[in-house]
Parts: structure tokens; C-alpha cells; sequence
DNA sequence: TCCATACAGATGCCTAGGCATATAGTTCCT
DNA sequence: AGGAACTATATGCCTAGGCATCTGTATGGA
């Protein structure tokens, strides 16, 4: 009979990291996360989690193109483009055409998709400090804000985990 | 003109943790492993990483009951009732009735659901060691494992991030 | 110039989850 | 016992994303 590795999730053992404890307490810690932050947003500004890292992921590049914004969070152009399409809608985004490649627009926040990106981002920091409360303070924290921030520039590297279309 | 605290995700300045980059990275990681997961699963063994989350918990949890599942992975119960509807389709786990509560099912994994969960783990353990590569190799690796078991807790102990139904 | 190929993204179809509701079984009173 | 209130979950409707496809545009030769 197989001798169990591990027996809770994230516990290491002889100094070896336990990947599935890892991965499990990964996307338990998204998924509560991105839940609550929904909510809250949802409730204060109509807007969910998803659309306020497009608006600020516009805000801070103004003039960027769908593929951009599906190279950077990992989705599909079709959904990203859908998801301007419902951001236009509400007028916060609006499509410029691309002068240099017909093909393409590019993307730029209206006045009031500024105001809003503003407003939900008070909301957005404040709930995620009230949400971790204080489980990032000490030293180890820095290190897990660190080491994640690695593993992400791996994964971005190697393109690992784009969807297809 | 305002001054942003942050100009890269996960940052930090001044031994304070920027929260907003950490949630960011935190995203992005789980995003990009979850779907390679995925595909990996998929193309090896004919399910995907969520299926073969409830399966394992299946196998370590024998008896659940649906809203066991649906607070352990933070989802919905009619999502949760309808996964088991799937994976009972393919005999994979079977209900049975709860003999002291008749309003719920007891749930295992069948034979064939036991040999898929083995051989699924055995893919999903080595995958998830080619992707995170070593990141999480050093001291502070371990140190972040511990900070998000620790999140998780938190998180989970204040039943922060569950959906309504 | 003209065509073959590559490309960006918009669209359609399909699946999965959220939320509300329906259904059945349970518990608590009286 | 009988009914109100509660509970577990199954189901329906709606939305969002994945993937395939379609359209319009760009590009590299011949």
C-alpha cells in the first residue's frame, strides 16, 4: 500500500515543497478572493472583478489591442473581445481604429470608465486589506509576494496556459 | 498629479505589501496553471482539472455529501449537484442514498473512478512540477506555501468568498 | 500587380457556473 | 398527529468563456 505523501494541504516535508497542497491552497485563496471582491464591487459600482482588471488594465495602457489584453490575463481573444464589447456598451470603453492595421482597434477608457476605474479601485484595495487582514504582514509575506511574482514571469515566459482562441 | 505607490505587480515598497499586485499575481499563477492543467488532463485522461479535484476529494473524503464539496471548493451548490451529475454519467462516483437523511446522497468513487483519480494524480503532480519548475525551490518557497495554508485558513474559518447557491 | 498565406478580432455554438426556484424530506412545536 | 419552518439538493434560466469559424486586412513573393 502507497505511502501518502502529504496529508493537508500545503504541510512540506523534509524541507520538499508539496506542489498539490500548494496548487489546492492557490485556487481555494482565488477563488474565496475573486468571489468577495465580486460581490463587494458588484455592490458598490455594478462592475465585477474581471471588468475591473480590464478597465485598469486600460487605464494603465491606453491604446492597447484585444490580443493584448488576452495575452495578459490568460483568456481568449473571443471572450476578450466580448468583454469590450459588454465595457463598450456601457460606454467606459470605446474602439479607436488602429491607423496603422485596419484589422485591429485599439482600446482607450472614456471619461467615465476613468472615474469608475478610480472609485472601484478605493473599493478593490480597501476590501482586499480588510479580506487578507494581515496574513501578508510579517517577513514571510514579502517572500510569497516575491516568489509569486516569479512564478508568474516563468509562466508569462514560457506561455504557459493561453487558451487557444 | 497623484503618485502611484506601485509601478510593477508585486512590488513592495517599504516592507509594506502591495496587495493589489500580490492579488494580481496570485490570479495570473492560478490562471495559467489551471489551464495547462487542464489541457494535460484533458489530452492524457479525458477530464479537467476541476473534475480532478472532485474526484480526489472523493477518494480522500468517501460519504461526502454535495454541500461538502460545494464548501470545500467554494462554489456553488447546483454547480457542485450538477459535476457529480456529470461524473456519475460516466461512472465515475455513485449516490447513494443517505440512510439517515433522505434529502441527500452519500457520494464514492466507483472502481474505474478510483483507477482515474490514480492515474490522473500521478499526471497532475508530475505537470505541476515541469510548470512551477523550481520557483518554489528555495526557503522561500516554503515560506509561501505556509503563508497561503495560512490565507486559506483565514479565509476559509471566516467563509469569506462563498456563492449564494 | 496579383494571388496565396498569415493575421486580428468578431461571431456562433457549446459547456459550466451563479442565482432563483421547486421538490422532497426533516425538525420543532403544539 | 399535524403543520410551520427549515434544510438538502435538483432544476431552469441567464451569463461568460472556450473553441471553431468567418470576415476583412496585411504581407511576401512570383
Amino acid at each position: 500500500m502507497d505511502v501518502k505523501i502529504y496529508a493537508m494541504a500545503s504541510k512540506s516535508s523534509g524541507g520538499r515543497v508539496d506542489l498539490p497542497g500548494f496548487f489546492d491552497d492557490l485556487v481555494r485563496c482565488e477563488t474565496r478572493l475573486y468571489n468577495a471582491l465580486n460581490d463587494r464591487l458588484r455592490e458598490r459600482h455594478g462592475i465585477v472583478t474581471s471588468q475591473f482588471e480590464f478597465l485598469r488594465f486600460l487605464r494603465d495602457h491606453p491604446g492597447s489591442r484585444v490580443a493584448d489584453l488576452a495575452a495578459e490575463f490568460a483568456i481568449g481573444i473571443g471572450a476578450t473581445s466580448k468583454g469590450i464589447d459588454r465595457l463598450e456598451k456601457q460606454a467606459w470603453v470605446i474602439r479607436r481604429t488602429n491607423p496603422s492595421d485596419r484589422r485591429s482597434s485599439l482600446l482607450d477608457l472614456t471619461d467615465d470608465g476613468v472615474q469608475l476605474v478610480e472609485a472601484a479601485e478605493a473599493t478593490f484595495t480597501e476590501t482586499l486589506a480588510e479580506l487578507t487582514a494581515g496574513a501578508l504582514g510579517g517577513p514571510s509575506g514579502l517572500a510569497t509576494v516575491q516568489v509569486l511574482s516569479e512564478l508568474r514571469s516563468v509562466l508569462e515566459r514560457r506561455q504557459i496556459g493561453l487558451p487557444t482562441g
